[in-house]
DNA sequence: AAAAAAGCTATAGTGACTACAGGTTCAAGC
DNA sequence: GCTTGAACCTGTAGTCACTATAGCTTTTTT
């Protein structure tokens, strides 16, 4: 029993489609994994955990970039609760932004349920509003 | 005292740029609009109007196709508002998972604070993140 | 041993812009 | 009225984070 498995066992471990994990090792963000007689990508455990973070901060909204760094950092060890602090931050901030977003939307639905002429106008809802909260 | 105005001006009004402003016109989402004596575009007020729905709706998150069909239905009676609970819905999954995701920060932070054998594995932690409700 | 499934590389396409090159037009100062 | 320079024009290429396709080779299953 190896400890090994190809990309498609990787990809289903970390609910991504192979492709992305090919193009991961492309731009970087993935090591280049051990091959088999054949030339087929056998990868091990740290190559799964390693994905499922990029998936799962992916998955949150930070990019690649983020992502890089957040890595790098992390393998100089020792500073890893200041990553963890910076990602809190960020992280908050999202929610923030999100939650600005749904109580926008919630007062466009109910603008439309209460449509008093039987017309819902979104464009003028969504048009001229000045006052939305956001870091655009 | 004309009340046409220029691409530089509509992109000021609408805060967004003027290669976005040419991008929408050629993708079929802004109409074309008249032009002066040397080809130079000529914007009015329903222009801006429009353009500042477009912008809005996409702060908010809406693809273009959504913004598409938002105007279409809007230019008819129509239920527009389904577009935006079904986006609500989804704003509203990506606050709960960002939510767990800060919450399981905190407790690795205090951990870290604490720090019991020095080593705060970030990568581990957000790596085999089971539990995390989404949409995924 | 043959067939099917999964893998390989390389390239092109997606959405929503953004930037650039190389030219034309417009508004303001002299 | 003329000249400068900012703003405009078209067209193409680049960005990010994938996704899809073509045309093979390897591995697994029957």
């Amino acid at each position: 029993m190896s400890t090994l498995f190809s990309i498609g066992t990787l990809s289903k471990a970390a609910g991504c489609k192979v492709e992305t994990i090919r193009y991961y090792e492309k731009i970087g963000l993935m090591p280049e994994p051990a091959r088999s007689e054949g030339g087929q990508r056998r990868y091990h455990r740290k190559h799964r955990e390693r994905l499922q973070f990029i998936r799962h901060s992916r998955e949150l909204g930070f990019t690649l970039d983020d992502i890089r760094e957040l890595l790098a950092m992390s393998e100089q060890h020792g500073h890893a609760d200041s990553i963890a602090r910076r990602h809190r931050a960020a992280v908050q901030n999202r929610i923030r932004s999100l939650t600005a977003l749904r109580d926008e939307l919630d007062r466009m639905i109910e603008e439309c349920e209460q449509g008093h002429t039987g017309e819902c106008r979104v464009i003028e809802v969504l048009s001229d509003h000045q006052e939305c909260s956001g870091d655009h």
